[in-house]
DNA sequence: TTTAACATTAAAGTGAACTTTAAGGAAAAA
DNA sequence: TTTTTCCTTAAAGTTCACTTTAATGTTAAA
């Protein structure tokens, strides 16, 4: 099964002039092309498009992606490098999802910051609240957070 | 205690041409002067700070904060709005922390694949191993990614 | 009071990841 | 065979969040 741009666009999401441009950069050597020069994606150029994205969000950039493929085609004298790169990534995301925690904890008491402020009619109310009034789990995001909000 | 921008910078992270641009912004419509014309920042903006990290983190844009401070600055009125910010921003954490937990998976398989590669001296012969000599743990990854790589 | 280390601004520049445009070629249906 | 719908490219444009530059003013210590 072979599909066009348009097909792969709708399968990943990513528009067709991304798929282009990434191609262009370099990130998708293996794709072949119909005698008259249109682009015919297999499943597997799809597997390797998942990779990307994987390496995308892992917060690597389109440049370095190409270094990675490049690895990928000279064969298995790049393993260790592909392995550190991996592992790499692996610590980045791991930071990032503590990160976006830490973020998650302000979000959700400044959720019940105003939906105490609403219900108070005002937010210097919600200041002023008897500290019993203050849900548990919210005190404990109270005590992290180290300032006040 | 009054902090000069550079100040601000080290405690916050933020560089201090960075500061003067939220400032131009409109971010920090609080941020009092002196009688030259330099920024004194207090205790409480560097907790205004603080909310607007979060909100970035949160993935909200420049101009988008800036509307939450001017909401901020009309006062009581703004109340429910300012949830619904929140709100959203938490829908949007959580969104991002998923699709971390993803990527997290698909690194967690090739750390393992290129440790195993590294041992076997190549990747093909990774893919011929024994089912049975995969990790549990890995396993589970695999059957959850629903392609080979 | 001079000097050094800060501060200020406006404006231009940067880098990343696309998107858009324009001009045209390929492929499939009518 | 013609028409329509796709595809192609190169090049320019866009957006975002800064950073850099340049010219100048403020502040605190010596």
């Amino acid at each position: 099964m072979l599909y066009t741009i348009k097909e792969v666009s709708k399968k990943t999401g990513l528009s067709a002039p991304t798929l282009r441009y990434y191609d262009k950069e370099g990130l998708l050597p293996f794709v072949n092309r119909s005698n008259g020069g249109v682009r015919k994606f297999q499943e597997t150029d799809l597997e390797w498009l998942k990779v990307i994205e994987c390496l995308k969000a892992s917060g690597l950039q389109i440049k370095d992606i190409k270094h990675y493929i490049d690895l990928c085609l000279q064969g298995d004298s790049t393993i260790e490098e592909r392995r550190q790169i991996f592992y790499a990534r692996k610590e980045n995301v791991e930071r990032e999802i503590k990160l976006l925690r830490e973020t998650l904890d302000l979000l959700t008491y400044k959720c019940w910051l105003y939906d105490t402020a609403v219900e108070l009619g005002s937010v210097d109310a919600v200041h002023d609240i008897d500290e019993d009034k203050i849900p548990p789990h919210i005190k404990k995001i109270k005590k992290m957070l180290k300032f006040d909000c």
